[in-house]
DNA sequence: CACGGGATCGTCT
DNA sequence: GACGATCCCGTGT
């Protein structure tokens, strides 16, 4: 197995983001908060792509309080509030000045499941523990708080680490993204991945899951 | 399982 | 003052 591996900002630069969300898949998100590691291996992701992208927030470039972020380098992460409720979580890419991001939409837990089920206030086994943008955030204490911080350096409290399991081709599925209905010519755009057979995506890939699977993100035993 | 509505507040018009 | 890149719970089948 290959040694795990801090993704560097370089990874983050690129004008792909596209590609980057594809990518993402299988990497583990790490976040670090009051001393507590908690992590899961992303699931699924969402590519938004200014200044084209109608269904982006920064659509046409467009620059206020909320949008800034998006602007900042790639490795930044972009954390908002939605529905007043959830902390939706991204992570921008491309260098400074262009605003690309990428929407965590579903993570499968790795370190720290016991943290992440009592975060959530859900029983053991439950898929809901983190398939959905709002409940990733929940279950690995990600807040606005890390609004605008980089996610590459050493001491960073979120990280994407690189444990060297590539999801093949063949095995992600791509679509339409979710909740976007009023974003006209964009909203059919194929921007949504998620892993197959993965049973922590969100729906509706979860309900052909009917018991606690036996293989993780990768296909391995479990 | 499908559907509908309420929660709740920052952001932008 | 309106509206979300959502979630959860209740209802009905």
């Amino acid at each position: 197995m290959n040694e795990a591996k801090l993704l560097p900002q370089e990874y983050y630069l690129s004008t792909d983001v596209v590609s980057v969300a594809k990518n993402l898949l299988g990497k583990h998100l790490v976040v670090s908060s009051n001393g507590i590691k908690t992590s899961g291996a992303i699931a699924e992701t969402e590519a938004y792509r200014a200044p084209d992208d109608r269904a982006c927030h920064a659509h046409l470039n467009k620059f206020t309080k909320r949008t800034k972020t998006m602007f900042e380098p790639g490795g930044t992460a972009y954390i908002y509030l939605c529905y007043g409720i959830h902390h939706l979580f991204n992570i921008v890419t491309a260098p400074q000045g262009t605003a690309h991001a990428i929407l965590i939409r579903a993570t499968s837990p790795i370190e720290g499941w016991e943290t992440q089920q009592l975060r959530r206030k859900i029983p053991k086994h439950k898929y809901d523990i983190s398939n959905g943008p709002g409940k990733v955030s929940q279950a690995l204490a990600i807040s606005k708080q890390y609004n605008g911080t980089t996610i590459f350096k050493e001491d960073d409290a979120i990280q994407i680490w690189d444990h060297g399991m590539d999801i093949k081709p063949s095995r992600i599925i791509a679509g339409p993204r979710v909740g976007i209905g009023y974003a006209r010519e964009s909203c059919n755009l194929p921007w949504r991945f998620r892993i197959k057979d993965n049973p922590w995506t969100s729906k509706p890939n979860h309900v052909f899951y009917p018991d606690w699977p036996t293989v993780d993100t990768y296909g391995n035993s479990i």
